[in-house]
DNA sequence: GTGATAACTTATCAGTGATAACCCCTTCGG
DNA sequence: CCGAAGGGGTTATCACTGATAAGTTATCAC
């Protein structure tokens, strides 16, 4: 029994998640952990199969997050800006929650099944219904939603994604590049519907 | 003096490079190269000051194979969006090459000064002439030039990173996807020169 | 030849994720 | 009340990683 009275588990999560928030993703070592945890190493694999799987849990934890923020947004006929503002906004305000979410290449991350990741994915699904809503006299199917979505979703991801990795000119506002990034998305409804040419890029 | 005749700082780069390319870049340790190299993994530490130094001789690399590629394509009435596609081409052709170039987090790459990433982005310079050239009754001044082509550049970076990172919907095609952001892309000419509103996003 | 120096190697360190083996304490069956 | 069972850990260790200091060898200048 656990010598200080409480399960560990929450204990590690905790601590796992303080690491990640205040020193980033590679300052999360399970030696860490376990150290501000006051255990072992060791015995962060009772609870976790993995290390892989201590940070998947805070990956979930970031989705739900994300998940509350735009499930807040109003659905007035602002909805998608407001999706798209909110979205942004998240990437914001954590921007080490966006990193393990978004920027984590699979081949990093090889234990997190893909499958995983598009479950998680519902906020495709509510980008599309904002989408469908903003425009009930065309209608597009919910096929062409889901593209239009995506390509909402990674028009933002994109300018997040330059933004944080601070790869954007020196006389640039990086807020600046993520409004007209938004206002771009905005646009991203007029693109999709477009008939779909069988594939060009090799 | 080498006992194998040659220098080795070639075939230490060459060998990098191979098993960037081949194996991706988690792939890539000291070690390992050292390995087939047939050195000593403190041998390279000779001829780079540490292995990140090597890594940025590769990214130098990519950034190069990129210029030319960008260069190549005719500046005629097209040339926005050929430069566009070429770039889109370019990360499906060498998306090894472009995952260190353009994914690797800065703090997992502290030691390559941003500043050199800055000097290595003519293709911002390119994508701005292209948008210059491809308006020009309208004439936008260098300043909405560069932020129309940063977002240009991060509409079609988003669409490439959710691609490569494998992170798009399976029931959609990645190249479909890309030759939005294309499309799209091409509309941020129209979205940038507004007036900068003063800060949103926090 | 001799000294200097470039071009390495050997040995080692600190840190990483991970695993096997053990130990201790609680709990439950009898 | 006692002994087996097993959860909840620890210790020791492995195979890696990047990195460095110190020693060695070969070549070149003079």
């Amino acid at each position: 029994m656990p010598r200080n009275g409480t399960d560990l588990k929450p204990r590690i999560l905790a601590e796992a998640r303080r690491i990640l928030l205040e020193d980033g993703y590679t300052a999360l070592s399970t030696r860490r952990v376990a150290g501000e945890v006051g255990c072992t190493a060791a015995a962060i694999y009772h609870y976790f199969e993995n290390k892989d799987a201590l940070l998947h849990a805070l990956i979930d934890e970031g989705f739900e997050l994300l998940h509350t923020r735009l499930e807040a947004v109003p659905r007035d006929e602002g909805h998608l800006r407001g999706l798209c503002a909110a979205y942004v906004d998240f990437s914001s305000a954590n921007p080490e929650f966006y990193e393990v979410m978004f920027h984590l290449h699979p081949t990093q991350m090889e234990r997190y099944p893909v499958e995983r990741y598009r479950a998680q994915r519902d906020y495709l699904a509510l980008l599309g219904d904002a989408i469908i809503a903003s425009r009930q006299e065309s209608a597009p199917s919910p096929e062409s939603a889901l593209r239009a979505a995506t390509l909402v979703w990674s028009t933002l991801h994109g300018a997040i994604s330059l933004h944080q990795a601070m790869r954007i000119d020196k006389s640039l506002r990086g807020p600046d590049l993520l409004d007209d990034a938004i206002r771009l998305a905005m646009r991203a409804v007029e693109i999709s519907p477009l008939p779909s040419q069988p594939g060009i890029s090799s």
